[in-house]
DNA sequence: ATCATGACCTGTTAGC
DNA sequence: TGCTAACAGGTCATGA
């Protein structure tokens, strides 16, 4: 699921569990996820404590003390969750039962800070193709999957302007170019969709053709500029409001409700004001686009 | 270089 | 109800 609404709303929650919290202990349940777990990936975190959770692009980085940072990626099916001790058992107890894919916890965290009963942040992942990674902090602008990370889409690198540079020479479809995260960082298939379908641009033209032959960017790049800021600003905004409602019923991370105006509304009616037509579902690259033909040119 | 495809995994759901 | 096939929010390696 996670694209960077998710991750950032991951962020917030455990935040303000972890933050200056020290990491008592790591489990670890499997030697792998999708790539093997560091090494020394136990001994190595155990003991220290937390500064400050940040995220970058679609990755959550856990700044640790003494120069480490833990790097999470959830992947497609990745999430966290937070078990506090139950007060009502016996002290140090947790509740372990409402999970249903306790099989998938590949990772808990045990955190605490002075005489504060410990929480337990679990990573849990039944696709494993999330993964975790250890880097030294002063290095992690030199982490290979960070190296080349385009701009996040609510920053101030992001301009119609870079688009328009980076778009000329790309004549494969705009939905694909919007994936790639060495252009834009962040974006996945939900939002991709949702963006093109707020700038009514159609995902199956060439990225080249929102650009003027001057190299300029159209007013669809613009529009579209505007849109993935918007798209990602509000998704963010619906995670954080999520958080505030679920957070203490179930302790899961990850996931949360928003309503998407064309993503998953395959044969169902075009949302956008005075337009009559209807949703399609295509493929490219292996993967579904949603777009409404009458209104996405 | 650019682009599309398949691979990595397991779980859920639509359709018969 | 049970089986099968298609599909799922992300990268990464490969080959045309």
């Amino acid at each position: 699921m996670p694209e960077l609404p998710e991750v950032e709303t991951v962020r917030r929650g455990l935040a303000p569990f972890m933050e200056g919290r020290r990491i008592r202990e790591l489990t670890l349940n499997r030697a792998d996820l999708r790539f093997p777990l560091p090494e020394k990936f136990k001994t190595r975190v155990e003991g220290r404590k937390v500064e400050q959770l940040s995220r970058r692009a679609k990755y959550l980085v856990i700044n640790l003390e003494d120069d480490l940072s833990l790097i999470a990626h959830l992947g497609m099916s990745g999430s966290f969750r937070i078990e506090e001790p139950d007060k009502a058992l016996q002290p140090g107890a947790f509740h372990h039962e409402r999970s249903k894919d306790q099989a998938h916890d590949h990772v808990v965290l045990r955190i605490g800070r002075d005489a504060e009963p410990d929480a337990l942040i679990i990573y849990n992942d039944p696709r494993r193709f999330g993964f975790m990674d250890l880097i030294e902090t002063s290095a992690i602008d030199t982490y290979p999957a960070f190296k080349a990370l385009g701009p996040e889409p609510t920053g101030n690198r992001l301009s119609a302007q870079y688009l328009a540079e980076r778009f000329k020479t790309k004549k494969g479809p705009i939905k694909s170019v919007l994936l790639d995260q060495t252009v834009i960082s962040g974006l996945g298939n939900i939002y991709v969709c949702e963006a093109l379908y707020r700038a009514h641009i159609r995902p199956t033209r060439a990225a080249m053709s929102v650009v003027t032959p001057t190299g300029k960017p159209s007013r669809q790049l613009e529009d579209l500029t505007r849109a993935i800021r918007d798209v990602i600003a509000e998704a963010i905004e619906a995670g954080g409001s999520s958080l505030r409602d679920h957070i203490q019923t179930d302790g899961s991370l990850g996931y949360f409700q928003h309503r998407f105006r064309v993503y998953d509304r395959e044969d169902k009616p075009c949302l956008t004001e005075g337009c009559d037509g209807i949703v399609h579902r295509i493929t490219q690259s292996g993967r579904s686009t949603f777009y409404c033909p009458v209104c996405q040119k």
